[in-house]
DNA sequence: TTGTACTGTAATAATTTTAATTACAGTAAT
DNA sequence: ATTACTGTAATTAAAATTATTACAGTACAA
């Protein structure tokens, strides 16, 4: 997982709780958010697939909440983005299978990372996009 | 936080607490690593700061554990890895500031971003060094 | 007292990842 | 038809990560 794309995403649900009913074009929340269009639709993709946002093509089109913000956890948002990654990783090189630890180590990181992820989706969980765009 | 940082440093750390005693250069663990032995250098730079290992230099120098693995948790080795930075992180750009969520969202990202990795280190801190090497 | 085998660290190059850009087909409103 | 969008692919640019090279400093040991 990119980790900087719960922050893209998080960002953009909460334009999109805090202006809702309206449909919000990529080129508005790129400049909002300073970065890319493309970027933008394309962070879209895992929370439309996810159901918390809708699009609408054509003129007038955009997106807007999929549901309201209040049936939204950031924990939704989270594992929309994060999908089957995690948030940490492997090194980038298989280590020597030859040795006892090498041949094992990797099965048993990514058992920890599972866990690691269910650990930041537990704390997300209660926490209510609404209440987060509360605060602004 | 680099995201594969901790799972080098704990690979590291289980080579030592399974051979303990010894002091390990760092073209060894490297070569089980399949890492470059200056990168198991630079990861030995946090771990040394924080207590975790000792070194020695000269001739049959090398590292070894800088106490028992038995008082080494995860969470420490972790924490060692993570320093100050956290592990999700904020976009690249700044968000456009006249924008009222724009202007205050990274604030409240970075003290999320200080629950999910303390959420990380209460689920790491009851396992022990020495129950993840004895898993192999 | 010299050779050997290490750490520590800096500087640079190579590689990989991430983000930006360009381009354009498809869609829908007007 | 024109305009303003999404969706998506392809390419380029920039940034981050990893590898490599180099070498001063340290300690052991013949």
């Amino acid at each position: 997982m990119v980790k900087s794309k719960f922050s893209i995403s998080l960002h953009i649900m909460t334009l999109l709780a805090y202006y809702p009913g309206e449909w919000h074009s990529s080129a508005k929340i790129a400049e909002s958010l300073k970065i890319n269009p493309v970027l933008v639709r394309k962070e879209l993709i895992a929370l439309k697939s996810s159901g918390l946002v809708d699009s609408k093509e054509g003129k007038n089109g955009g997106v807007k909440l999929g549901k309201s913000a209040k049936n939204i956890s950031l924990a939704d948002i989270f594992e929309a983005v994060k999908g089957s990654s995690h948030v940490l990783n492997l090194s980038s090189n298989i280590p020597d299978v030859s040795c006892k630890i090498g041949g094992q180590i990797n099965e048993k990181l990514l058992s920890m990372f599972g866990e690691i992820d269910n650990a930041i989706i537990d704390i997300l969980e209660p926490q209510t996009l609404e209440a987060f765009k509360n605060q602004f």
